[in-house]
This record gives C-alpha cells, sequence and structure tokens, in this order.
DNA sequence: TTCGGGATCGACT
DNA sequence: GTCGATCCCGAAT
C-alpha cells in the first residue's frame, strides 16, 4: 500500500484541529499500519493535565516546545509509553495523544510486539482489546522512548493521509483525576 | 461486564 | 519519597 505523509503545515495548526484531523490518518512503521480512532488534545497554557502546564520546561517536556510535526514518547507507570503528536508552533507547548487505534495492515506484526503470537492465536478479548489504550499503541507499533523527538515526516515512523471521518464524537479526557478543572475539558475525540 | 490488585521506574519535590 | 496521560489477569457480578 502507498501511504503519502501528512505536510509539516499540518502539524502547525490549531491543536483541536490537529486532535481531529488525525482521526482516521494512519501511523506507519515498517510492515505496519495503524488507523488512528482515538485522540486527546494537551495544550499547556491552560492545562493542568499537560506535562508542560505553566511552562514547566525540563528535560522530560523540551518535544513539546518544538515545532509541531515530531513525536513526543514518554514513559507512564514505569512500564508503558504513550505516543503523542506535537501541533502548532515552537514555544508553545502542547501536543495530541494518540489513545487508540485499528490495525489497517500488519495485523501478525502487531499481535507478536503485544502478546508474541500471530493474530489467529489471539482470544477474542485479545482481538477487541489489541490496541484500545495508548500505552498499547506504543506496544504495537513496537516503539519506544529511544524515537522521542523523530519527526513525524520521517522514514522510520510517520503518519500518512487516511480516510476521512464522518462523525467525531467529543468526551472527557481520561486518567487526569487530578488535573481539577481541566479534567473536565472535552478534549478527546473518537470516531462514531 | 465490571472491579481490584500488582507490576515498575523516571521525573520531579 | 511520591506518583503518574496504563495494562493485564483473575474473580465476582
Amino acid at each position: 500500500m502507498d501511504y503519502k505523509r501528512l505536510k509539516k503545515e499540518f502539524y502547525l495548526q490549531d491543536t483541536h484541529t490537529v486532535a481531529k484531523g488525525l482521526l482516521g490518518k494512519y501511523i506507519v512503521r515498517n510492515n505496519i499500519a495503524l488507523e488512528i480512532t482515538e485522540t486527546e488534545s494537551y495544550i499547556g497554557s491552560i492545562d493542568k493535565a499537560c506535562h508542560a502546564y505553566g511552562g514547566r520546561r525540563t528535560a522530560r517536556t523540551e518535544p513539546l516546545f518544538a515545532e509541531g510535526g515530531i513525536f513526543y514518547i514518554y514513559l507512564i507507570y514505569g512500564m508503558y509509553c504513550c505516543l503523542n503528536v506535537i501541533s502548532e508552533g515552537k514555544d508553545v507547548p502542547c501536543g495530541v495523544l494518540i489513545r487508540g487505534a485499528e490495525i489497517a495492515e500488519g495485523y501478525d506484526e502487531v499481535s507478536k510486539n503485544r502478546y508474541n503470537k500471530p493474530y489467529g492465536l489471539l482470544s477474542p478479548y485479545q482481538k477487541k482489546n489489541i490496541l484500545n489504550g495508548p500505552g498499547k499503541v506504543c506496544m504495537g507499533l513496537g516503539i519506544d522512548r529511544s524515537q522521542n523527538g523523530i519527526s513525524c515526516l520521517s522514514d522510520k515512523l510517520f503518519i500518512a493521509e487516511g480516510k476521512d471521518v464522518e462523525v467525531i464524537k467529543t468526551g472527557k479526557r481520561i486518567g487526569i483525576d487530578y488535573a481539577e478543572e481541566a479534567k473536565d475539558f472535552l478534549w478527546r475525540y473518537y470516531k462514531g
């Protein structure tokens, strides 16, 4: 299959525009292509759930301050990675978390990364839950923090044109109960 | 179908 | 020392 990379300009748009725009697009790595089905916006200037809230700039959050169009990957809970796409311009700390996806190509590769067995041997439960969470997306792609900060237009890992999504639903973000008023922001987007 | 406990470690206080 | 943008599995509902 022929995948066309999204242009750099896509990532420089408003973060919510990028988050919604990513739905239906493909994340491509080697023989794997995943269709993005769920995203969340994180905007440092006003969002207590964002790692760079209030301009917190450390070695860890540095990618958030970069110009849009790179990946931000970090370790969570000591054992899982989360994949983010950086949006907007330089020194504007914000990005989009990839929360969920579906397999478009590379079923056995993804299955091997997740469960170390071919797709055909998975239980119905495992098939259903194979990529429905941010840590799982990274695991399925076989990526970790060594890819942190690379370009969304790179050869090894990139985002490509996909389908248009007719219905986009919104909801509250997940796993950020500590973020006070920001936890109620309707910044989670998923396919209807 | 939902619930609860455990695993595990880097970043920051 | 604390805790998180999580996941899995088994047990109970």
